[in-house]
RNA sequence: GGGGGCGUAGUGUAGCGGUUAACAUGUCGGCCUGUCAAGCCGAAGAUCGCGGGUUCGAAUCCCGUCGCUCCCGCCA
């Protein structure tokens, strides 16, 4: 080794210690006679001591070192002097003296800072990514990253799961999202397809026999970016057989109660995690996957809007429609301007408009607010009193179909949990939504769509309801939500061909589909299936949210951009002709249509 | 597919119709033996993303385009 021990572990203990070091200059100082450099490499810095006066030859190579040099040195560790000493450091009690020096290899002057937290270009820190990787944020992101895996492996192994792998060229499933397509030269005009999620696979080694099964594994959707969604992302997989939803989501929240115990130093705020069901998650955030580090919940007032004379809301309320609102504490001030932005917000959301009532007394009445005449003076006290809100307080009212009021009031709650930071970063909050809806309809194609996937089994007691009313069944799904993402999602599983069968008829599939796409499941399904269901944690969003990073690309080491483009490979990129003839690919020109 | 934001020395920002485009930091040179975001002195460094238009005059306004980003759609 090059090296003896690491920079940042370096403590007064080992005060007069012969070591060796060598790492990369993070800064200098230059003091002509004194040269001090801030040596880094993984585990940290320390400071470094050249002195002309005991090792000359060393003082003369240090003072052309510059940042991000790689260099070697050996020497004492050494006390620092009375009053010398930095509190912001670890090692910062201690220096090594050195004795001699080595250039390991010069480097060209970055093209942005290593040393110091900037915000710097995206797309030039995507470009030169090895060197944004080198900075320490972005180091201990990894590394909580590669522990959160080693925690989940070694919990995971204790109890008894089987690590295994599934295939990355696999087949495509036309539901869903749209797949990465990869061309076979054997088999002219066919095509593998990069998985979604291993859910097939999964559930055939279930019915192989597995019983507990696990996998970190990559999966691959051709959708459009997020800040929490890449084109390729990792997943804990994991199935088991003969068991309950209540054993996989204790399973879970006893594992990520553990990590966020062990690994981080946030505060778990929900504990046990809260369950809520789909349509209460609905009711009093307007989504299925609320951030619970704050209330600000959604309230309804669809009695006392549908008793006013105020048109949008009668009409909301006559069509069985609700009217909900938020409350914006100490929002009552509000320009003009702020509350048409914050109408624009909720327009994006889908909404077409967006009342307010302003909560301050005037010889007018209760509230400031352009709908207040067409509220009785009682209403509006009645109205304030119920909305929980106070004087100062901005009530913001959404009146449409559940979905928008829901899409809505969610925004707007986002907007205020931010604007007002009511998310305390140094929180987690998790919790389950359960008892979703087994079916979404699609009004375009006219049929059911699987809110879930088309494996998720119905509540048991649900299955009658496959017949009569299919849009009242509930799936066994379960979803665990954190600080405002989903960060999992899994079911239980039918392992019966009967009911399998009855789901893919009401989607719209008939026998002869389904055989084609899934022949081999329902083959399967026929060969003793035990009853089995999973889950899959999204790992890039889970170390996102243990790192308090505000995207997953923090988390990544190579992520792709908003284009699903890599900026420092320059992929995807043009290919020789030659490859596309052996794919039997060509590609036509667009501009030439 | 749609909407918003950003793009100015290596980097981060200011300037938003009118002198020579400013500040910080980095870079280069000089001084300096206790600094740790070292300090002091000096220097170099910008076709204001790109193309077009409006104007006597454009970094600034308009149109287009490219890149990054946030959001809606999409993401079983």
């Amino acid at each position: 080794m090059l090296k003896t021990r690491n920079c940042g572990d370096l403590r007064l203990e080992d005060a007069g210690q012969q070591v060796t070091l060598a790492g990369w200059v993070h800064r200098w100082r230059d003091h002509a006679g004194l040269v001090f450099l801030d040596l880094r490499d993984r585990s940290g810095l320390v400071q470094v001591k050249i002195d002309q006066a005991t090792a000359p030859e060393a003082h003369d190579l240090a003072r052309d070192v510059r940042t991000e040099w790689v260099i070697q040195v050996s020497g004492t560790v050494a006390t620092r002097p009375e009053g010398m000493t930095n509190p912001d450091l670890p090692t910062g009690e201690v220096e090594l003296e050195v004795s001699t020096l080595k250039v390991l290899n010069r480097a060209k002057t970055p093209p942005f800072y290593i040393n110091k937290d900037e915000n710097v270009d995206e797309a030039l820190r995507m470009r030169y990514r090895y060197l944004d990787l080198r900075r320490p944020a972005m180091q201990r992101n990894l590394i909580l990253r590669h522990n959160v895996i080693r925690f989940i492996r070694n919990y995971l192994s204790d109890r008894g799961f089987v690590e295994i792998e599934t295939p990355i060229l696999f087949k495509t499933t036309p539901e869903g999202a749209r797949d990465y397509l990869v061309p076979s030269r054997v088999h002219p005009g066919k095509f593998f397809a990069l998985p979604q999620s291993p859910q097939q696979l999964k559930q055939l080694l279930m019915v192989a026999g597995y019983e507990r099964y696990f996998q970190i594994a990559r999966c691959f959707r051709d959708e459009d970016q997020r800040g929490d969604r890449q084109p390729e992302f990792t997943q804990l997989d994991l199935e088991m057989s003969f068991v309950t939803r209540e054993d996989i989501m204790d399973l879970i929240e006893d594992m990520m109660t553990r990590i966020v115990e062990e690994l981080t130093d946030l505060e778990l705020v929900t504990r046990p995690f809260p369950r809520l069901s789909h349509d209460e998650a609905l009711r009093r955030y307007g989504t299925d996957k609320p951030d619970l580090r704050y209330g600000m919940e959604i309230v309804d007032l669809s009695a006392i809007a549908g008793a006013s004379s105020f048109r949008v809301f009668t009409e909301a309320v006559a069509a069985g429609n609700p009217v909900r609102a938020i409350v914006a504490p100490g929002c009552a001030g509000y320009s003009r301007k702020q509350i048409d932005d914050l109408g624009a917000l909720a327009q994006s959301a889908g909404a077409k408009g967006l009342a307010w009532m302003a909560v301050e007394e005037s010889e007018a009445g209760p509230v400031r607010s352009p709908i207040a005449k067409f509220f009785s003076a009682e209403q509006l006290v009645a109205l304030v009193e119920q909305a929980g809100a106070a004087p100062g307080d901005l009530i913001l009212f959404a009146a449409d179909t559940p979905a928008v009021v829901s899409a809505a009031l969610d925004a707007l709650r986002r907007e205020f949990g931010e604007r007002l930071g009511l998310a305390d970063p140094d929180q987690i909050a998790f919790c389950w939504v359960i008892d979703f809806p087994l079916f979404e309809w699609n009004e375009d194609e006219r049929r059911w769509d699987p809110s879930h996937h088309l494996f998720t089994a119905p509540m048991w007691e649900d299955v009658p309801l496959l017949d009569a009313d299919p849009g009242r069944a509930r799936g066994q799904q379960y979803d665990l939500a954190c600080n405002g993402y989903e960060i999992a999602g899994g079911s239980i599983r039918i392992h019966d061909r009967a009911v399998q069968e009855k789901i893919f008829g009401l989607i719209g599939l008939d026998v002869a589909d389904a055989r084609q796409r899934f022949g081999h499941m329902l083959e399967a399904f026929e060969f003793g299936t035990p009853p089995h269901g999973g889950i899959a944690p999204g790992i890039d969003r889970l170390v996102m949210l243990l790192a308090q990073e505000p995207n997953i690309r923090e988390v990544i080491a190579f992520p792709k951009t908003q284009q699903a483009a890599d900026l420092m490979a320059g992929a995807p990129s043009e290919v020789e002709p030659q490859q596309l003839a052996d794919l039997h690919i060509c590609v036509v020109d667009e501009a030439k249509g």
